[in-house]
DNA sequence: CTGAAAGCGCTAACAT
DNA sequence: ATGTTAGCGCTTTCAG
């Protein structure tokens, strides 16, 4: 069924190491005969059998990825971006899934590693000395995005702190002058990392600071955020923002405010953070972050094909982010 | 570096053979070897070599995934479904996406084939004869998702057709007599394989004729298709129902609708088809079709590994659906 | 320029 | 119950 380079070689007259010669085109092999394999080899339609080369080459074209879930639209976006460099490149994906649950990510890094993936791209909940000093074993290369580890592991994110910063002071230009904060992960300081949303509330206090903005700003931690803005009126005089680290807990806060009948932005305002594509179908346009999702996926195949491939990473700075101006601050 | 069986067999002073049975726990061994060898291999850390293992039982324990993108929520859905209930089955998940292009499709089956991926799940854009006759040639399990191309192959999905026109029902009890219907990707009826949209649209005739609606509806099948809403115009004395195939355009076009100042249900009516997870960010609240997208994603797996593991498929009814009644019709 | 042989790590059939 | 042997399909020396 399946034609094998011993086939080829066979029907050829030669042997199955000139054969792989001239199917990877290597040196040492006269021009004749390496068009008379290749032509076999086409009529045959051989296929080459990658767990082989695999096996020993110690190689399997394949890089391994971890996210959290992909019912968050940017880690859908991540993805796909990945997959299509990846597959540029020559490479396959292997997705996995950790549900956020440190105990799972681990899960799936052993899983991945005893795939023989030749890369792991990834978004970890994990920190600390005991889960470096586990990554550590490893000697195949390891890239994180988002969610910052140490200095250790080669790192894709973006400016966050500076953008959050950026994104008080044009809150603060349109004449806001209180604030309310929500991101329920930061429930989960110290238990898991969340570097991303500590450094989106390091940098919206800074921007207060940098703001000159004295009255103290309400942090929402809980994930029942909604109910804990039913505690909180609204009055144009006093005209607050609220700012979400992340589109979707804005989304929802619009649409309860929508639903209590409270207009958005004359009576409150709501900034967001990452830009997600399904903005462009909600009314009042969400003011948030540009976060080049994209880019990052691409650049993390980018840098780690090219630390498989020739064993250094090409160091990548924090890439830039953009604030849209929408109508809802 | 990397610990062997050999390694392991040295140590214990057995065979290589008899670490094998130990580890994979086959007959033929004592329990006190088999504990000493196990207690070893803990200890040394041992990670099976999933590629040599491929190699010699031609199984890779992976399954490959084609899909479009993941720019639709739903097959991120889908996908998230479907590794979760993978891994549940000690199965990998390589995911490649064919951007629904023919031959972009091909080289992902091409793709995966070489990499001996043990069945694929298969949402085409392709069919025809040499499409199927391609298809054929390998020996692998692939199983068709949404997209149906024959009764060769396994399909699993839901009673669209059946669906819609409930649907339709639905939506003339509540009093409308006009309808409108959006489906762009019908502009590439006999192009590419657009199996579910056509379902949908038969769904749709066959519901007007059930209800003895005779004012011929009007058809958009561009992807211009905000623009061609600008040509019509709705009045309340003949309420119009704008139905989309799926709830992506229905949200385009509810947000274009609320720009215009028509007010929704109260001059025009919008259904959708998805379900998808983001609805219950928008106001009004779409009334859609409610489509197990993630039963489907765990039956694609069930029914293929089954299929690997036991050489039988075992027919999957077509699923069923939901009419969510929102606000919006 | 080409062939022969060894071996990647594991499994499976056959001996002992 | 355990050891031995022969591959899986490919790459890579080392001879010739």
């Amino acid at each position: 069924m399946k034609v094998t380079i011993k086939d080829i070689a066979t029907i050829c007259g030669v042997s199955a190491g000139t054969v792989d010669r001239a199917l990877n085109n290597r040196t040492g092999i006269s021009e004749k005969t390496k068009k008379k394999i290749l032509e076999v080899a086409k009529e045959m339609n051989y296929q080459p059998d990658y767990t082989a080369r695999s096996l020993v080459m110690g190689k399997t074209m394949t890089i391994g990825v971890i996210l959290f879930d992909l019912h968050n639209r940017s880690f859908a976006q991540l993805l796909n971006a990945i997959e299509l460099k990846a597959r540029q490149l020559g490479y396959f994906v292997n997705i996995t899934l950790s549900d956020k649950k440190p105990e799972s990510e681990i899960d799936c890094i052993n899983y991945l590693v005893n795939g023989k993936v030749d890369g792991i791209i990834l978004f970890t909940v994990n920190k600390g000395e005991q889960f470096e000093s586990y990554l550590s074993k490893f000697d195949i290369p390891i890239i994180t995005i988002f969610n910052y580890i140490s200095e250790k592991w080669e790192y894709i994110g973006i400016r966050e702190r500076q953008a959050m910063k950026d994104a008080i002071d044009y809150i603060v230009s349109q004449g806001y002058q209180k604030f309310i904060y929500i991101s329920p992960p930061l429930a989960y300081l110290g238990k898991s990392n969340i570097y991303t949303q500590e450094e989106r509330l390091n940098g919206f206090y800074e921007g207060l600071k940098r703001n000159r903005i004295h009255s103290k700003p309400v942090i929402i931690k809980s994930s029942e955020y909604i109910k804990e803005l039913e505690n909180l009126t609204f009055s144009k005089n006093e005209k607050a923002a609220i700012v979400c680290s992340t589109d979707l807990y804005a989304l929802k806060v619009m649409h309860y405010l929508k639903k209590q009948g409270v207009s958005i932005p004359e009576q409150v305002g709501v900034m967001g953070f990452d830009d997600i594509d399904i903005l462009e179908y909600v009314t009042p346009r969400l003011t948030t972050v540009k976060y080049p999702i994209e880019e990052i996926g691409r650049r993390a195949i980018e840098s780690i094909v090219n630390k498989i491939d020739h064993g250094d990473f090409v160091p990548t700075p924090l890439l830039d982010y953009e604030i849209i101006k929408g109508e809802s601050i």
